[in-house]
Order: structure tokens, then sequence, then C-alpha cells
DNA sequence: TACGCGTGGCT
DNA sequence: TAGCCAAGCGT
């Protein structure tokens, strides 16, 4: 299963720039970090110009995190921009500049979970890792437990299962990761899945009950309309697009509710995202 | 474990 | 249209 699964992957693997010959740990970290909860197809302008600007670590990490945060543009979960530049500073002062290739050692750096220590593990060194996403939670659920979809969180017993798919070799390892990830994001996805395309269909005990959808793990939607998170969107919004910065009382005015706007920018200030000078906010 | 945290495309 | 969903992380 997992042979047809490469296989598959041999065929029909999208020729993303990360992806390509050439392409550095740093490339592959960076890349992972901008798909944390982003559509692929949204990164990869963003990915390209990064790249060109900060090639390396070192280079993102002499600059000032508002560059990072204003580079980020609207690809959502700025806080990652902030993180992220954090975590080239990491690199830059505790391994001398070089992305670091143990799971043991990515996990201690900032914005770097249990999915990314394994992917950048597994995608830039080639080394055995579970890269346990949401796409690769849900092709096991279906082919193996035989439910709709996943949860919305990581659960132990994901990760018990994925540990028992793994390969044992590094190769083979690496070579699952990327296809199980590429057939959740591509066919088994998880409104209206392609089972007709599915090179494991043969397999799935979800496809073979005839696709029931009792049993399955509920997942939450996210609130959004009048939210903090809303309001924060807004008012970064405003100071990012502004070069010569934003007057508070205009920021505020950008959301109708007073109190909200001033508890949000009040924790944007404390996230670092936006800084104050004077009546002036800028990134 | 549950929640807060952006943004935009798709159905 | 209003939700659903997307290569998660930190607390």
């Amino acid at each position: 299963m997992i042979a047809a699964c490469s296989a598959w992957y041999g065929e029909h693997g999208r020729d993303l720039p990360w992806r390509r010959a050439g392409t550095t740990p740093w490339g592959v970290l960076v890349s992972e970090v901008m798909s944390q909860q982003t559509p692929m197809s949204r990164v990869v302008g963003p990915w390209t110009a990064w790249m060109e600007r900060w090639p390396t670590p070192d280079d993102l990490a002499e600059e000032e995190p508002g560059a990072a945060v204003a580079a980020w543009g609207r690809l959502g979960y700025p806080r990652r921009a902030l993180r992220l530049h954090a975590c080239a500073v990491a690199i830059a002062e505790r391994f001398d500049g070089v992305v670091p290739s143990t799971y043991a050692e990515l996990i201690e750096l900032p914005g770097i979970g249990d999915y990314t220590a394994a992917a950048v593990v597994s995608f830039a060194f080639g080394h055995r890792a579970a890269v346990l996403d949401t796409n690769v939670r849900r092709v096991l659920a279906r082919v193996e437990t035989g439910v709709a979809n996943c949860g919305s969180a990581t659960t132990r017993a994901d990760r018990e299962l994925a540990a028992r798919w793994l390969p044992a070799s590094d190769a083979d390892a690496a070579r699952w990761a990327v296809s199980s990830m590429e057939l959740g994001a591509l066919v088994c996805v998880a409104r209206s899945p392609l089972c007709e395309q599915c090179p494991i269909s043969g397999h799935c005990r979800w496809l073979a009950a005839e696709k029931p959808t009792e049993g399955a793990p509920v997942r939450r939607g996210q609130a959004w309309k009048g939210t903090d998170r809303q309001c924060r969107g807004v008012i970064l919004d405003l100071v990012r697009n502004s070069m010569a910065g934003v007057e508070v009382e205009v920021a505020l005015d950008a959301w109708p509710k007073r109190h909200q706007a001033e508890k949000c920018l009040g924790s944007l200030l404390d996230d670092g995202l936006i800084h104050r000078d004077g009546e002036l906010l800028r990134l």
C-alpha cells in the first residue's frame, strides 16, 4: 500500500518550488512554517520572495522583526512571522547559522512544533520521522480506522497509528511522509474525496464500508465575525499598509467597538506585531 | 485537552 | 449565503 502511494506520488505529486533539487533546509523550514494552516497555493509567492530576500537564517536574523511581519503579507496568523524571525535568530546564535537536522534540536526552536520538526527532518534531511499533519491523519482515519474524518486536534491514538505505518528505513519513511500528505491534499480531501482516483482505495476500510458518516469525531468550526481575531486583523492590516505609520486614533476607529479595539491593539503591541512610537503605530 | 490565533477560496 | 476547510503552534 505504501509502494502504491509512492508510485502515485511520482506521477501526480505537485512541482512545488521547495520540492525542487537544491532547496536548502532553511528553504524547507520556511515553507513548512508558512504552510501551517495555510493552503499551499497561497504560499508559493511569499516563499519565493522571502527566500530571495533572506536566503539563509543569518540574513533574516540580522533584520528587524517588523520586516518579517511586513513580508508575511496576508498569509494569516502573523505571529508565525515573528516566530520565524525568532527561529532564525536562534539558529544563528545556537547553531552557528546551520539548520539543525534532528527532531530534538528542531522542536526547541520558536514556531517549530511536532509536525514542523518532523517535516524538516523528513523533507530537508531525508531521515525517518512521523510526519503527522491533518492530511495524514485524515488518510489514516479513513484507510485504517474506517471513519469519514479525523478530529481537529491530534490525539495519542493518531500518533500511535502513524507510528505503526511509518516504514523502517529513512528513504521509505521520507517517501511515505511526502506521498501520504500529498494524497490527503489532492485525493483524500475532507469534502468530496476522489476515491476513484485513489491508489490505495482497495485497502480503505471507510470505502469498503460504503463511506459511513457516523462515528467520526466532530470538527468544531472557528467563529470569525466580531471576534478579537477579526479585529486584530483589521488593525494590523491598517498598520501593515502604511509606510508612514498609523495614528492610534485612526487604528481604533477602524473597528466599531471601541473597547474591543483597545483590547486588541493592546494585545498586538504585547505580541510585538505592532510598535508604538508616540501616537504613531508601526510594524 | 481545549482554546485563541488570520485569511481567502470553495461549495 | 454561510459555513467549512487549509502541510499547526503555544499556552
